[in-house]
DNA sequence: CGAGCCCCCTGGGTGC
DNA sequence: TGCACCCAGGGGGCTC
């Protein structure tokens, strides 16, 4: 599932492929993704020239000429690749962009990717990143406001991190990875953290985020970036995918366990919750 | 207003 | 071999 090492190597394939190129017309074969008719979107496109590809959290933003941005989540399983102009789309393949010189296909086998139009001024309005938390880097995430953020709630650290108002970029898989590294349960309190344990999950985050995105991500499932370079970072993984194998550090063999609807992998032994004040 | 749950989807895996 | 069922999960939107 593409999270924010995925979608960054995703966004730097865009730019070395289709940057700079224009639209001649776009096909829509399951509207849903785009929330409006096929000609429509057509319309609303075709002319225009990709300008550049930018990333905020997991959302890619595709800027076009004439001011209008087109933000592209991929959710669980999107993914953009290029073809011959002309080329037939596949079973999976819902939307087809021709361009100048080939064609931009949007791969999604369970249609959960969403793509939305506004102008270039309206980008940060629209829901999910109005509200998005800061980017995992050093120069954005500041242990100050980690130590503001994590004490205003005691929503479990697992659900407070998937949600990207606190911090944006992380998913299942980085914030299983992470929380573990960190040895912190994820049933535990976000306002229960220490801040000298903040300070140890805020280095965690930003190297782990920072080291999958040069290898390309993780891929799992049926994710690839697509564009012949597929992640390599599931080989680095110590917790996500490893249930019942034996704890890197310790050896106790690693526990699943559901939260919030999310499959949850942690180490019993080295993740203790701590009680709470 | 925050927490919890459902829903959107399909393919792969499992149990009978 | 086939069928029914469950699971994977990001995030919007709903209810309480």
């Amino acid at each position: 599932m593409p999270e924010l090492p995925e979608v960054e190597t995703v966004r730097v394939g865009l730019e070395k492929l289709v940057k700079g190129h224009t639209i001649i017309s776009v096909e829509v074969r399951w509207e849903a993704i785009v929330g409006m008719s096929s000609a429509e979107f057509d319309h609303e496109l075709a002319g225009r020239t990709i300008e550049k590809i930018e990333r905020r959290g997991k959302y890619l933003l595709f800027r076009l000429s004439g001011g209008m941005t087109m933000i592209s989540h991929l959710r669980m399983e999107g993914a953009y690749y290029t073809v011959p102009t002309g080329t037939a789309p596949a079973k999976h393949d819902e939307v087809t962009f021709h361009l100048d010189d080939r064609d931009l296909f949007y791969r999604d086998t369970r249609k959960f990717g969403r793509m939305v139009l506004v102008p270039d001024e309206k980008t940060m309005t629209i829901a999910g990143l109005a509200k998005i938390g800061p980017e995992p880097t050093d120069d954005t995430l500041t242990l100050e406001y980690m130590v503001a953020e994590f004490a205003k709630t005691k929503t479990y650290i697992k659900p407070f991190l998937l949600d990207q108002s606190h911090i944006a970029g992380l998913g299942n898989i980085y914030v299983d990875e992470t929380l573990w590294q960190t040895k912190i349960h994820p049933l535990q309190p976000a306002n229960s953290i220490s801040k000298r344990k903040l300070g140890e999950l805020r280095r965690n985050i930003i190297d782990e985020l920072a080291r999958a995105t040069k290898h390309h991500g993780t891929t799992v499932h049926s994710f690839t970036n697509a564009f012949g370079q597929a992640g390599q970072f599931q080989n680095e993984l110590q917790v996500y995918g490893r249930v019942n194998q034996p704890c890197e550090r310790c050896g106790t063999p690693l526990v699943k366990i559901k939260v919030a609807q999310r499959g949850t992998t942690y180490c019993p032994k080295c993740q203790v919750l701590k009680p709470v004040k």
